[in-house]
DNA sequence: CCCATAGTTCGGGATTTCGGAACTAAGGAG
DNA sequence: CTCCTTAGTTCCGAAATCCCGAACTATGGG
């Protein structure tokens, strides 16, 4: 099994970023994993609202996140755990993941009028 | 000819932003008509840095950019007057598009350390 | 009318994405 | 150890996208 590739910060590109979190499910579970610290993979994300992802999808997702350098992977036993970048990618891109995340926040706001 | 269709701001996504912005391309156009403030499209931008984008390219980019909600396109005479919505889109997703475009910058500063 | 310029559309080859099925790795239970 | 189960990965073919040359359309002269 392949030793999990992460680009070191200052390798971290903005077109990979854009193009990660232009998927709504990635930036979902990339959200989630920010929010919540720490989040193990596919199975815990496999139902991300409505749309139930096929794990090799996710399995992907998670790769195309932690190649554009958004989350870290480690394995523990079976499963992996990934904790959010954010930290390092804000003080490298002062303002961009705030402003994705706010603007995708904003647009689920304005879909569902707050029941 | 088409009457080139633009969305109203509040239906611009923000996924197709990204999506939009995820190519250095793209983003080096909209970069451009934001920095100029209205930008003939096609000729006047065909060459970009160093590659020489084909002109039916080009003509995608910019519809892919239009139907972001990015730009907004005129047509007089024979050609498209371009004009950046980058006020418009800010107002709706406060710190998108500059975190973008910073970290654009950013990059770009840091690969070519200024001669 | 004819030509030149500016963009668009079309077509099809190249690349990317999606997801089911088969596979591998790690942790028990017996 | 063997068998099972759980968690992810890899493989691969179908579907969707992207890319760009060539042909086309629209506008403005001369």
């Amino acid at each position: 099994m392949r030793p999990l590739f992460h680009p070191a910060i200052e390798d971290v590109q903005p077109a990979a970023i854009l193009h990660a979190l232009s998927d709504p499910s990635r930036a979902a579970i990339f959200a989630r994993i920010t929010r919540e610290g720490c989040v193990e993979a596919c199975s815990a994300v496999a139902a991300l609202g409505d749309r139930v992802i096929p794990k090799s999808s996710l399995s992907s997702h998670f790769k195309v996140l932690r190649e554009a350098g958004l989350i870290r992977s480690e394995r523990h036993g079976t499963e992996l755990r990934n904790h959010s970048r954010v930290l390092e990618v804000e003080a490298r891109f002062p303002g961009l993941l705030t402003g994705i995340m706010n603007a995708y926040a904003r647009s689920h706001r304005d879909e569902s009028p707050s029941a």
